[in-house]
DNA sequence: TTAGGGTTAG
């Protein structure tokens, strides 16, 4: 297609000889193939020649005049164009068409509108069908939703509505005001579609999240036998991606394998994304591998597909791959290596990655900012993350939302609620996660009437339906404040299917108020839901040991060997000088191993004239009295405190992450430690971060 | 004339 151009061009310029007596259809065709390969100089002679030789048929009429605009929208030179339909003696439908499609392109919509206002009532013309199709683009594209409403209506009486320019833009009009259901009826009512009626709707369906009748137009599309073209398939591969269908996915990956079609890079990156998005990393990883040109769009992909199956280190090795590739980040790039960076908890990579992120000027992106806030807030550092925070030029929702849940993660309740009411005070509007993090900073502060309040009466003053999570929190809110009957009756009452999660929230709160009958009934009713839930068995074993029935314990033990359940390992690890060092309970593994393990003894006795009672009961009861200390001095999380305290700089906070709860054995006496050597000592666990200082814990004791 | 890919919060 490309080498027509020139080739057009060529024949064009040989064309092109200036006379007096140059015919009018010769002009007019001369400045079509001018606009059509934007060959701008080309298309000005012609317009000075026109002027030379000012022949007052060619000069004014409506024809040439109207190409002259064609050619400088198509070159996007609008205020020549402009000039061009101002000095026009008349003008007919074409000439306002012209020009509306040109303000449109360059973003001006609202002076399309105003254009169309001028057309009708002041030259009297009446649309055709592709002034109807620009006005309803310039309306969607400004938002103009009652205006474009209205003319809707207008154009249903002038019975244009039919034609499938005036259709398709309608389709896209209501996709555009998330008004699926609107896009629907126009879809459904008007007989007639093509590719572009059904990519408008799919898209639309899809960006609002009605998936399940994306695969209904899908199905009927595919009844109709429309052809697909690449946008088709590009929408189709996002639902397979937004629905985790691998089936349908693999399904329309064949059918373009067995046609032997030809794929662009867009094409492309969604079947990456595809397949990165229904776990299948290394069906994307061959996808990517069998590209001859890969741009930045398919490199963050891949990268997007390892991150989103938990494979963290792969994400960062291919950005130094990208580099050598030639390839420059972008500020998703950027997004998803602070993610990846999150999730292996690498504060230093991540220090390392806002400096190239300032060096590059991606520091101003909304997402960037975002994202830097989560890896601060994910690998502990809290007070860089509100620091990116208040720098930030723009935010919009998720960058609340990541604050706020950053301080409810860190036990600040406070902080977090100021953020919330800060929010609202800047007209952000608060959405379904951002009362998840609320909520939960109520539980932290006790705030149970507030809590309650947002729930029942904020949220729905705000359109936000409560769901599964929120829910979830109010239990955590209740039964933290103690209120464990009222906390069951809630979550025995919500509208939603509760899970585990829920039930676990109830139990872990019945094992801080020492209330163990109430633990021991939720217990057993959870493990009736669910007998594979190995944080219940634990948290029961637990309850049954500090009441001392052994038995309890032993049958919990059976049980567990019965259903072949196992316990995960306890590992913990933190990251020193780039080098992150990974401790098993009781693993002898670190080259350093002797000297830790005396540190930690050493500790511990230190911190024993200091109140700590070690929590034997916590440990089997068939273990030896004098080895229980034993079982649990070499907990993963007290090696790596040991570590971080031998080899970290003196002042700097331990940052510690665990893959488990914390017991509450290495919990207490994390504190004493705290006070014992001044250090701050901040352990991430499964559930949230505990910050020690002092001899206290940000979690209150409550976790 | 309309439509399309990668990203951030729980």
């Amino acid at each position: 297609m490309r080498g027509l151009k020139p080739a057009r061009n060529q024949v064009a310029q040989a064309l092109f000889k200036p006379t007096r007596f140059i015919h009018l259809n010769h002009v007019v065709k001369l400045l079509k193939v001018s606009a059509d390969t934007k060959n701008l100089v080309l298309g000005k002679s012609i317009h000075s020649h026109l002027i030379v030789i000012n022949q007052t048929s060619l000069g004014s009429s409506i024809q040439p005049l109207n190409s002259l605009i064609n050619l400088y929208v198509k070159c996007n030179q609008i205020p020549a164009a402009q000039k061009v339909f101002e000095r026009m003696p008349e003008r007919n439908l074409v000439s306002w068409c012209s020009l509306m499609v040109g303000y449109l392109q360059t973003g001006f919509s609202l002076e399309v509108l105003k254009l169309f206002k001028n057309m009708v009532l002041g030259d009297g013309l009446k649309p055709n069908e592709y002034v109807i199709a620009v006005v309803f683009s310039a309306c969607s594209d400004s938002g103009k939703a009652l205006e474009g409403r209205q003319f809707h209506g207008f154009v249903v009486k002038s019975g244009l509505a039919f034609h499938q320019y005036v259709k398709n833009a309608l389709i896209n009009m209501y996709s555009k005001f998330s008004d699926a259901e609107g896009a629907m009826r126009v879809f459904s009512l008007v007989p007639g579609y093509d590719v572009y009626s059904y990519n408008s709707v799919l898209s639309g369906l899809l960006q609002q999240g009605f998936l399940n009748e994306a695969v209904q137009v899908l199905d009927r599309m595919m009844g109709e036998g429309v052809k697909w073209d690449s946008v088709t398939y590009v929408t189709v591969f996002g639902l397979c991606a937004c629905l985790k269908d691998l089936n349908l996915g693999l399904q329309v990956h064949c059918r373009i394998m067995k046609r032997d079609l030809e794929l662009d890079v867009f094409v492309n990156s969604a079947i990456i994304n595809m397949y990165g998005k229904c776990g299948e990393v290394f069906n994307a990883r061959k996808a990517f591998d069998g590209l001859k040109v890969r741009n930045v769009v398919v490199w963050t992909g891949i990268m997007a597909a390892y991150f989103q199956n938990g494979c963290f280190e792969e994400a960062l090795n291919l950005f130094s791959d990208m580099k050598i590739d030639d390839i420059s980040p972008n500020e998703f790039t950027f997004a998803v290596m602070l993610n990846s960076t999150a999730g292996l908890s690498a504060l230093r990579h991540g220090d390392v990655l806002y400096g190239e992120i300032i060096k590059s000027g991606f520091m101003d992106h909304v997402i960037v900012g975002n994202a830097l806030i989560n890896m601060y807030a994910k690998c502990g550092n809290i007070g860089a993350a509100s620091e990116v925070f208040s720098d930030m030029i723009c935010r919009d929702c998720i960058t609340w939302n990541v604050m706020i849940s950053g301080y409810s993660h860190h036990g600040l309740g406070k902080e977090a609620m100021a953020v919330f009411h800060d929010m609202l005070a800047e007209g952000e509007s608060p959405n379904y996660v951002t009362f998840v993090g609320v909520l939960s900073a109520c539980s932290h502060l006790g705030l149970v009437k507030e809590g309650l309040y947002y729930l029942n009466q904020f949220m729905k003053t705000v359109g936000v339906e409560p769901g599964l999570e929120h829910y979830t929190c109010v239990v955590g809110l209740l039964s933290k404040a103690g209120l464990l009957d009222e906390a069951e009756k809630f979550l025995r009452s919500i509208p939603v299917k509760c899970d585990v999660v829920a039930w676990r929230t109830l139990l872990s709160a019945c094992h801080v108020h020492r209330n163990y009958g109430f633990g021991r009934r939720i217990a057993e009713f959870v493990l009736e839901m669910d007998p594979n839930d190995v944080g219940t068995y634990t948290l029961l074993s637990n309850i049954y040991a500090k009441a001392k029935r052994w038995d309890g314990v032993v049958k919990i033990r059976k049980l567990m060997r019965e259903r072949n359940v196992k316990k995960e390992p306890g590992v913990s690890w933190i990251e020193m000088r780039n080098v992150t060092h990974v401790f098993v309970s009781d693993d002898c593994q670190h080259p350093e191993s002797i000297q830790i393990y005396e540190k930690v003894k050493e500790l511990l006795a230190r911190i024993k004239p200091l109140g700590y009672i070690p929590d034997v009961a916590a440990v089997l009861h068939d273990v030896e009295e004098e080895q229980k200390e034993d079982y649990l001095s070499y907990h993963s999380e007290k090696l790596a405190i040991a570590y971080g305290l031998m080899h970290a700089p003196f002042e700097a906070p331990i940052r510690v992450f665990k893959n488990l709860r914390m017991c509450e054995d290495c919990h207490s006496a994390t504190k004493l430690i705290s006070k014992l050597t001044n250090r701050t000592i901040i352990v991430r666990d499964a559930n949230r971060f505990h910050s020690f200082w002092n001899g206290c814990c940000s979690c209150a004791d409550y976790w």
